[in-house]
DNA sequence: TCGTGATATTGCAATATTACGATAATAGTG
DNA sequence: CACTATTATCGTAATATTGCAATATCACGA
């Protein structure tokens, strides 16, 4: 076997996971603080953080598809901007995790 | 490559994303629910989780390696308890990190 | 529309993770 | 001490992730 069985899985668990895979590398965390401070766009990243366009693109994607960016054309460059609303979703449900977690442990 | 290039990281960012990879399996998820609701042994998880020993033992592992679990033996089994407090510590950094993140964003 | 700069995608190689069976180690029991 | 039940580790296979070079695509300006 290998890959994760998700089958198994409630979903509720399986949505946790998903939600901190997004934050489970250090170039993606990196990626989420730097546009906190400063929207910008792949090149920027790519600079600040010291791998390439390539692989910056592919963590800006994982981002993204988790719903987390939101992106706009400015001139010939492609602006990434925080979506801050599902930031804090993504935090409240994590909260959540940990208070149930913690509420009823032993 | 292949391989993360943890040196080009902040050591902020490695941490966070550390903790992250706790919470990015399922399974893990699944297990420290289990052990908040009442604290168990290893065949206890691979009956409500449905995975193979082995496999919950590694899960285990990586949780115990993270300081999240406290063990202690009872009768012929090994008993297994959440370390709240690292888990709020835990809670505690990720708060942090979405915290800064929101306040500086664009 | 053509060229240019920026970003996305593809293809590939290296590494990491997940899962399980088999086996070793461990702790308590008789 | 042997026996048994439980857990950890090893070996291995399958899958996923990470990273980059090369290339394709895209959006804008001339």
């Amino acid at each position: 076997m290998g890959a994760t069985r998700l089958k198994i899985h409630d979903q509720n668990h399986i949505d946790i996971s998903r939600i901190a895979k997004v934050f489970a590398h250090p170039a993606r965390v990196a990626i989420l603080k730097e546009l906190s401070v400063q929207e910008g766009c792949c090149n920027d990243l790519v600079e600040v953080i010291g791998l390439s366009q390539a692989t910056i693109s592919q963590h800006l994607t994982v981002i993204g598809d988790a719903g987390l960016l939101y992106g706009s054309h400015k001139g010939k460059q492609r602006n990434y901007c925080l979506n801050i609303e599902r930031l804090e979703e993504f935090r409240q449900s994590l909260n959540s995790f940990f208070s149930k977690t913690k509420s009823n442990c032993c």
